[in-house]
DNA sequence: TGTACATCAGTGAACGCGCGTTCACTGATGTAC
DNA sequence: TGTACATCAGTGAACGCGCGTTCACTGATGTAC
């Protein structure tokens, strides 16, 4: 037996596949403290020493985890910075829209990726690439709204030196010129509010403070984006 | 013996004062998913039964804990609030730095009202109270700047019905007139970027992003109150 | 094509750990007369 | 002031639970000649 792929690896493959699955609606139905390798073994008929064959730790596992969480959430918000809409608003306001969603798809895996971090849990190198997808699509949107006009400049310059670093400025391709020349520093508050009202709400911290929730949503986007001189299309 | 306070009582009130203060050593140190009972009672050199003479279990400590956190949290944003800084945008900021000030020191205790809800712990009511501190500091806060001038009203009204409950709307005592009255959906905002760009500091989101997290933290802070109308004085 | 050997997935028992909670108990503290 | 009784803080053993990880093993799959 030699036919490119053998049996056994056919075999792996697949089972490498069930592990992620079952570990993930563990995930999503309990939280990532209750996530444990013993249950997951439980679940698909295996010894637990068996999962060591494929992950070496519970903490591979949750990083795998990790990686493909933010890749799925890269996924919808390049999707949706894709569409059709026109302008750096629309098509932002879509982005933080189909964020949203996929968090409250997505509860756990949200809370992951963006809540108290695991703790004794160090993120390793190969999470980083993956968390920096939201950030390129919000910059890809800011620069083609520099391009086309659907950004307003600032009425006035931020006092003091600017403070994002060249990792920020790597994300539109250096730092941009004047009269945007402390964009950085003020559209970083853009993934601070999407995060921050996503989280907010899925923490449940605006419980009875909204009559529509989505709605709501999207005026918190908008007034945020007023400040770094974007126009969210509201209603 | 019955000096109105018996040697029992006496004792009975200092232990509670040390249970509760080790359990809160170890819930800085170690996270609230590490805080166990039978730890805490180790530490004070009891059985962990001793303890369910205070508490009736696991989860009634850790409520008095975050009782006690949403507390200290809204002593420290209060007293910001009333400092001696004019007009409503310089007293905003002095409520965000205080707050941010007081995560950085207190970041598990931060992480338990604003990270991740522990699982299978349901927040009672006891808690809402002390929750809603720092938006009662928010709403005098704007409403000085209404009553003072120092509020902007909004370049143009927010479309759509609004959305803010009686619930938002009794913090203020009622229902702003024109032309703030879209005030409140708008001013949760703050409250949102507030609690979204300490997070994200904290949660390690910001990580050799800005070359001085606590500079850009106030421009953050400025930049999204710009869409509430308030000026924020940066430098 | 057939045989000898190497690889490797999966087993099951074990190690060592820590947890929350219950319960019958003891002995000290407080109270009523 | 002294005695009889009630209250209550703290004990220590036990129950029942689940976890991550290691290790020597077996038997099937794959490979080289």
């Amino acid at each position: 037996m030699s036919a490119a792929v053998t049996a056994r690896a056919r075999a792996r493959t697949e089972l490498e596949r069930e592990i992620k699955e079952t570990a993930r609606r563990h995930l999503a139905e309990q939280g990532a403290a209750a996530l444990s390798l013993r249950a997951v073994a439980r679940e698909l008929g295996l010894a637990s020493s068996a999962l060591y064959r494929y992950y070496p730790s519970r903490d591979a596992l949750l990083t795998a985890l990790i990686v493909d969480a933010y890749d799925a959430l890269g996924d919808v918000a390049e999707q949706a910075a894709g569409g059709p809409a026109p302008g750096a608003g629309a098509r932002w306001l879509a982005v933080c829209r189909s964020v949203r969603t996929w968090a409250l798809e997505h509860r756990h895996e949200w809370a992951l990726l963006y809540g108290t971090p695991v703790p004794g849990y160090a993120a390793p190198q190969d999470t980083i690439g993956p968390a920096t997808r939201p950030a390129r699509v919000l910059a890809d949107v800011l620069m083609a709204g520099v391009a086309d006009g659907t950004l307003r400049p600032p009425a006035r310059r931020l006092p003091g030196p600017r403070l994002a670093t060249s990792a920020v400025a790597g994300l539109v391709g250096g730092s941009p010129a004047a009269p945007y020349d402390d964009l950085l520093d003020r559209a970083v508050v853009l993934l601070v509010a999407l995060v921050g009202a996503v989280s907010y709400e899925l923490f449940g911290h605006s419980r009875n403070a909204f009559t529509d929730d989505a709605a709501w949503f999207a005026v918190a986007m908008a007034v945020a984006a007023e400040g770094v001189g974007l126009d969210l299309p509201l209603g």
